[in-house]
DNA sequence: ACGAGACATTGACAACCATCGATGCGTTGC
DNA sequence: GCAACGCATCGATGGTTGTCAATGTCTCGT
């Protein structure tokens, strides 16, 4: 069986730790997921580019402006593309790439989501 | 050498790619540094759990929480404060964690960092 | 229809990483 | 001092991933 602490606790009058805020569903798997595919120094470069344009921006554009190979650009993409961070839309042989509102809006949300949010106590 | 885009480019009058905000130095990989910290779900939630308490939290608590051995919580939080998002203090055998300020208020900006920055058009 | 170009996909490979068991290092109580 | 405990570190391992070369697919101009 597991054992359990059995040095005397420090002292601390309330010292029993504070549950977080309890994401709904897969909403914590959802974070991760967003996390890391911004935690790519490329990937988040890649997605700086796309974020900065007022229009969609060609694949193409992007390919130029990285060391790395097209096939390389183009995973990067799906990659953002799956956490929900742009969006693409196809004009012929072109591919166009666009920030996705809500990838934008649960980015700016999670910030205050992992900030400061406690809410009950837990034996 | 090189080949250019032989294709004549898609309509469209000011097809010319904006930089993203240059990032100062060092800060891209900071960023991403950060957002892999958090990339993992356990250490994720490891790190939610540090942020919600009111005071720092014993390291035992948070072994008590997680399915994951002692050993790798004690990377996780390691981890994290590389990251420059826990803080930890000692109180004899016992590491007390806390969330780093520093860390919460980078993390509150980037996601205005990322959302939308566009600087100067580019050749 | 034919060839060329834009982009995606596949397979392979090296680097990285989360996890575990074992061990080491301080500290505390007896 | 000594044994027990909290925590960190080490070595190993299986899984994940960033990258590339090669290839496939679709589209467009001629």
């Amino acid at each position: 069986m597991p054992r359990m602490a059995t040095r005397t606790r420090p002292g601390s009058c309330c010292g029993i730790p504070l549950e977080p805020a309890p994401l709904p569903g897969p909403e914590q798997e959802r974070l991760a997921a967003l996390f890391r595919a911004l935690a790519d120094p490329t990937r988040l470069a890649v997605f700086r580019l796309v974020a900065a344009q007022r229009e969609p921006i060609c694949a193409c554009d992007v390919v130029d402006r990285f060391d790395v190979g097209q096939p390389t650009v183009s995973h990067h993409l799906r990659v953002l593309r799956d956490a929900g961070l742009v969006r693409v839309s196809r004009q012929g042989v072109w591919a166009f790439y666009a920030p996705d509102p809500d990838g934008l809006a649960l980015l700016g949300r999670a910030g205050a989501l992992l900030a400061g949010e406690e809410v009950s106590a837990v034996a």
